[in-house]
DNA sequence: CTGCATCCACGAAGATACTG
DNA sequence: CAGTATCTTCGTGGATGCAG
């Protein structure tokens, strides 16, 4: 069971919100310059942008294509490998947008029910009861 | 366009990869206790697993059911909400799995253009020739 | 415009210990 | 067994400067 290493390591690789945020990107415009990322992905700074990039090139997932010209013309598109992964980053972003509202229900009501349970603070049905003993 | 945060916000919470890792181990595991799930998810520390299971119950996403015995026994199972996201996050990991050694070979092959360009050190279509000139 | 290096600060995450 | 708190460490990531 070795294997799956290999796997859980590209996991953690991607499952990363530049990575996700950056094949999102490029998902709705194929083809985009390092600075037409930038002012698509609001507050990803230069560094983790470039940094990124040269992950995603270098798994396979993004070409990066210089046009030699000067100043320097750089684009950035999805390879084919990056295009079977948008599938799923599209349905992830999809889902966020669709259970937002649920989300913030749900955190609503775990935070209304955690600042009642400190106030009160109510004898209630004895854990140390002997009826509940195992060991 | 303020409203936008909040998916955003979404994205980045749940684009991690404990996270990732403990809805899928509840997919294939419908009920785990706090161990179980150290063990099925490995190098993950008591601290992180505690923190990133109370925010998936905060989110929603998770249900943690308390059996008053002693010592404790609490299993945490996925929502209605939580087994909506699972669809998108088995197959993310499936994909993974797919595509795993592509990834490999094209960081081989990154690697391997990497090191010949540091070594010849060859004129190449000088960027700067006239008719490449913009500004 | 793009890319890389450096420096630095802050938060994430590990280890440990103690309570229920 | 489960949870929380504290302390410390380490790496991520931001800011800046410089080079191509």
């Amino acid at each position: 069971m070795r294997a799956n290493g290999l796997a859980r390591e590209l996991i953690e690789r991607i499952a990363d919100k530049w990575t996700l945020l950056i094949v999102a990107a490029l998902g709705e415009e194929p083809k985009l310059r390092f600075s037409g990322l930038r002012e698509r992905i609001e507050r990803v700074s230069h560094k983790m942008l470039a940094q990124t990039l040269r992950q995603l090139e270098r798994d396979g997932l993004v070409m990066r294509t210089v046009h030699p010209v000067v100043p320097p013309h750089v684009e950035y598109q999805l390879t084919p490998l990056g295009r079977s992964l948008l599938v799923t980053v599209t349905e992830f972003c999809a889902w966020t947008r669709r259970h937002m509202a649920e989300v913030e229900q749900a955190r609503s009501a775990y935070d209304a029910r955690a600042s009642v349970e400190d106030a009160p603070e109510r004898a209630e049905s004895s854990p140390l009861a002997p009826e509940n003993l195992r060991g």
